[in-house]
DNA sequence: GTGCGTATACTCGTCGGCGAGTAACGCGAG
DNA sequence: CTCGCGTTACTCGCCGACGAGTATACGCAC
């Protein structure tokens, strides 16, 4: 289960894959992975790629090829991928591919302190996310209609999937809405009242000073 | 738009919320946050919980209240929220609740490097994945059925989220993986060949050339 | 009552992430 | 032909994340 990766960063994974295809220097990685699309699955932090680059290449996943000057230009080091690299590279795969850990969304954070705040404003502020998401599907749509007919569809698979997740998101987030606005919530009024009077229920006092086991296990 | 916080760190709305409470130490704080259930949304970190405190307390949304040693126990310092502290916290959950930035989950970039495997391999992978998201699922079930009784629904509501986005994930697994099984995803055929040759065809060399824009702008 | 395992409550050091800075080149405008 | 601004291609350095280490206290067995 998910044994600890050399070099951890998920940009590290965007970096093999494409240094897969020929041997590249950093700069040509980035513009490569971003060229293809994938800045936004592994986004690019220009700091970051020299370290990546670096560790990749001291854990001996790449190796250094040349290091090329032309003209006067800051020294370009080429790296090349290694066998071992490519096992890697497959084995990551492999892993993110069939383990599902349970991710964190900032949404999801969200949600869980959702009672800091009051029911109207949060119905105001999920509806503007709800326009948000909206506007993520529409962009994701535009991707795929765009890029379908020239792309083939194994390379945007990460777009469907992301279609699928934005659609589901929208339909909870309408339903939560709904519930709320039309104050179908239970514990709806007393949420109202401990947010107005800033009073705490002795359910709430009594939840935050439990520390019993609930949902999932401490790593 | 997401200004830049102070403490960005998302287990730093942990401390906040529960410190929003009473006065607490540090280690305090962290229990009561797995105590509620909610080491999940925001996992705790030993390392990082004192950082945090300190960094919150540097910015003055903590501030010391005692530093009492019950009999020659380690020193515990005891941090009290303050008036600014209480409204980062509400800031920050109007942020988490209004904006949807994409997230990058660990699967969608699996997903990008499917081709680095063969489809047959893929479905296997998959899934696997796909009995793992069931397991979560029950998972959740569970502790919706073990707290609802107990619990007001307002702070089950990431569970629902939870539920919600693996049954999606779920549905779409589950339709990706037949039509890859079944030979029905436009592609196969060059993908298994270029898998069991290493060859690559025009159109993959084409496409890891160029550098053209798609799908989303750089940051 | 003494030994030992476990919970409590931190401290420290390292390493990676990443923003900001730098420097050479190339080109288009005037 | 030269100014300057965008692009290429990196380097630097701080600071935050977090694993591992540490030290006390408490409970319980024998």
């Amino acid at each position: 289960m998910a044994k600890r990766r050399r070099v951890a960063n998920l940009m590290a994974l965007g970096v093999l894959s494409t240094v897969a295809f020929r041997p590249m220097h950093p700069y040509e990685m980035a513009t490569a992975l971003r060229g293809w699309g994938k800045e936004r699955d592994l986004q690019i932090k220009w700091g970051s790629l020299y370290t990546v680059v670096g560790n990749l290449a001291k854990h001996g996943l790449l190796e250094e090829v040349e290091s090329s000057r032309a003209g006067r230009r800051p020294e370009r080091t080429v790296y090349r991928i290694t066998d071992e690299g490519r096992a890697e590279l497959v084995d990551w795969a492999r892993e993110l591919l069939s383990v599902a850990e349970p991710e964190l969304p900032r949404f999801r954070a969200g949600l869980s302190v959702l009672a800091v705040l009051g029911p109207d404003e949060v119905v105001t502020l999920l509806r503007q996310r709800l326009a948000a998401v909206g506007r993520e599907i529409a962009r994701a749509e535009g991707a795929l209609a765009e890029h379908g007919p020239r792309v083939p569809r194994l390379f945007l698979i990460e777009i469907e999937y992301d279609l699928a997740m934005l659609r589901a998101e929208q339909a909870w987030m309408r339903s939560l809405i709904d519930e709320i606005a039309e104050g179908r919530l239970p514990g709806l009024d007393e949420w109202r009242k401990h947010h107005e009077t800033g009073e705490i229920t002795a359910e709430m006092r009594e939840l935050a000073d439990r520390s019993s086991e609930q949902y999932g296990k401490p790593e």
